[in-house]
RNA sequence: GCCGCGGUAGCUCAGCUGGUAGAGCAACGCAUUCGUAAUGCGUGGGUCGGGGGUUCGAGUCCCUCUCGCGGCACCA
């Protein structure tokens, strides 16, 4: 006999194999319909399989959280089924679960398309309808290749073939269709229920390898109940509001044109904007020690070999060719030029640790299909700086570049931040050692950044993401929405300064290679830019405002008074703009508003006389009179950034 | 770069199976001087993304380039 332990802590003796399904029979048969899987010993099967001994046990209805994965698997299935019933000819490859749904990749000549959506729903809806129980079959591996290859499933072949050959050949049955599958599922089709909807079509390559051929991959997106999925597709609404290109229009920020694909005309209140963000950083930078600097734009192709990146990244580089015939290019990054700036004059261990910034344009010949607003462009400024340390000073001065990252993302209102160790990718430069001790040292810092930021912060691994000169932190922060944005990045370098012959002396004399810290805090400006758009629905502080204060009027009357305002108001150093317009009162609220103008002071005859301004704020149309002063001192003091707030 | 979809007035979009362009908002003009999310009337505005082809005739069909959108791949 087994022990089967339940839930509630309770335990009962069964014959060894006896299934989860009967052992839910006889608790009570509302459990066993109620039931479509199980958790044996913390790992969800299904509720058809045997228990072959002693295990903590734990039925799940629909309802349960840990169902949803489920749910959404099951439906892939149903999905895959319905296209093959509609499609003959079609193969089948994968069909995972993915946050928020699932897709399947099928293989057919013509790729699917919205329009066939409906269509394969309705198939769908049939298939559930049917509600036939999925069973499970382990299958031969050569059995199960023969019939998967009789069936003209080359690409099942092929996934069986990489299975390794300690797994079983796992087959489920929904009715007279099956796949290869590793489960769980649930107990039939039925249970998928009806709250779910196909979202999109696209081309997705094979095993995500831009060799193999392209398949057709069909998303949908499955709940438990018919409410989910309707708070699902309004959370896509919403997050379709806050899309920074929107917001771009509606605030007059900047925009795209043809002639320079994935480069940003900015207009005068988004330049605002973005100057903004640069005052900020550079007083933050310049209060821990960096000194700012200027490279040039174009560099001979010579020092880009040297570096390294000619020949890792020349397919992305802007190059130029002059009529003498010099190769030049575009930076594209910003060290070679640093390092030049270090080995201009002796440096003396005395100068360590150097700290070279700069706010630095950068430009990448991006794939064009990467782009994709300011959140992905061809040209973009860096808030760059490189650390040139030795190799005793590597982990106090990564922990200062960590604090600075970190109690800036506090000032931009982002709270949730992970930071990941990015290891050593296939293509790089240097020995395995230099990457042994490049990558030691790091993971001890993360460790470190850990410890103090005291479960602030959280910490991963992210396998052979790192640059090809060496390890990463990856600093990633999580937006209002739950999106994920990777932004500031420390990269620890042991590489690229002998390679452009940096060197220091040491106390003995001697000529000492120093070690390189390349960090980047919000990474691309044009793209935090974006970022903080979406972050703040474009909502933004008063103090990254491009417009503080409208002054609107609501008479011609007011109109002197108005312009007195606007000065005073400027004399205080607020940005503020006035809007004389002959409209009514009501129509400028609605534009200032839908332009996200975060104060508007309305005067009209009353507030002239008084002296006083009518203010109400954005997304509240609560009114309150103030005194002019009085309403300009309480901006002054509103509109301090977070630094000088702090200076105080 | 790859797969799919798209580009019509400043913006949002309509224009069926080919018969030489239309709405709302915006702009401009006039009237209105108004109290917190769209005042009324009038006027102007388009080589339908570029090029080529089919056709008596192309915004509409075909090819091609380009840009954008959704994914995939890429992201020093």
């Amino acid at each position: 006999m087994i022990s089967v332990t339940f839930p509630d802590g309770a335990s009962r003796q069964f014959a060894p194999g006896i299934s989860g399904l009967d052992i839910a029979k006889s608790i009570s048969p509302s459990l066993a319909n109620r039931s479509i899987a199980m958790s044996v010993d913390g790992v969800l099967t299904d509720l058809a399989d045997p228990i072959l001994r002693d295990a903590k046990i734990e039925f799940l209805t629909r309802e349960d959280p840990r169902a949803l994965e489920l749910i959404r698997h099951d439906c892939a299935h149903v999905l895959a089924e319905a296209v093959q019933a509609l499609y003959p000819g079609t193969q089948v490859t994968i069909g995972p679960v993915i946050e928020n749904g699932f897709y399947y990749d099928f293989f057919r000549n013509e790729p699917f398309t919205p329009e066939d959506f409906a269509g394969i729903e309705g198939k769908m809806r049939e298939i559930i309808a049917r509600d036939r129980p999925f069973t499970k079959e382990v299958w031969s591996r050569e059995e199960a290749k023969r019939i998967f290859r009789d069936k003209g499933e080359a690409f099942k072949v092929e996934l069986i073939d990489a299975i390794p050959p300690d797994q079983e050949i796992k087959i489920y049955r929904q009715g007279d269709w099956f796949d290869l599958c590793r489960g769980p599922h649930m107990t039939s089709t039925g249970k998928v229920g009806n709250a779910f909807k196909l979202m999109k079509a696209a081309g997705a390559y094979w095993r995500g390898d831009s060799r193999n051929p392209m398949l057709s991959r069909i998303y949908g997106t499955a709940w438990v109940n018919g409410k989910d999925l309707e708070a699902y597709l309004k959370q896509i609404e919403e997050a379709e509001r806050r899309d920074h290109r929107r917001l771009a229009r509606d605030m007059d920020l900047f925009h795209f044109q043809e002639e320079a694909p994935g480069a940003v005309f900015w207009h005068p209140k988004g330049w605002t904007l973005f100057q903004t963000l640069i005052g900020y950083m550079r007083r933050r930078q310049t209060a821990a020690g960096y000194l700012e600097v200027n490279a040039p734009q174009i560099l001979d192709r010579a020092l880009w070999e040297q570096s390294g990146h000619w020949q890792n990244y020349h397919a992305n580089m802007f190059i130029t060719q002059t009529e003498d015939d010099r190769i030049f290019a575009l930076k594209p990054m910003n060290c070679p030029g640093h390092v030049q700036i270090f080995k201009h004059g002796l440096k003396s261990y005395r100068d360590l640790p150097a700290k070279i910034a700069e706010f630095g344009a950068v430009h990448r010949y991006e794939p064009s299909g990467a782009l994709h607003g300011l959140m992905r462009v061809r040209a973009f400024t860096q808030d760059d700086a490189h650390v040139f340390v030795t190799e005793q000073q590597i982990r106090a001065e990564s922990i200062k570049v960590n604090d600075l990252i970190l109690s800036i993302y506090e000032d931009f209102g982002f709270h949730d931040i992970v930071v990941k160790l990015a290891t050593r990718p296939d293509r790089r430069v240097g020995s395995e050692e230099l990457w042994d001790n490049a990558e030691a040292a790091l993971a001890s810092i993360l460790d470190q950044v850990r410890q103090r930021a005291g479960g602030r912060v959280k910490t991963a691994v992210n396998p052979g993401e790192g640059t090809f000169y060496g390890p990463k932190l990856e600093y990633v922060l999580r937006d209002a929405i739950g999106r994920d944005w990777q932004c500031g990045t420390l990269q620890l370098d042991f590489n690229m300064p002998g390679r452009l012959g940096a060197f220091y002396i040491d106390e003995h004399s001697n000529k000492v290679t120093p070690v390189m810290l390349h960090r980047a805090m919000l990474g691309s400006l044009e793209r935090f830019t974006g970022i903080l758009l979406e972050h703040y629905a474009g909502n933004l502080p008063l103090w990254l405002s491009p417009v503080q204060v409208t002054v609107c009027t609501i008479t011609q009357e007011a109109d002197d008074y108005a312009r007195e305002v606007m000065a005073a108001a400027r004399a205080q150093g607020l940005r503020v703009v006035g809007d004389l317009s002959n409209e009514k009162i009501n129509y400028k609220v609605r534009e200032h508003s839908l332009a996200k103008v975060p104060v508007l002071f309305v005067v009209g005859k009353k507030e002239a006389a008084q002296r006083t301004v009518s203010i109400r704020r954005l997304g509240s149309p609560e009114q309150k009179a103030a005194a002019l002063e009085e309403a300009l001192a309480a901006l002054v003091e509103e509109v301090m950034p977070p630094d000088a707030r702090r200076a105080e």
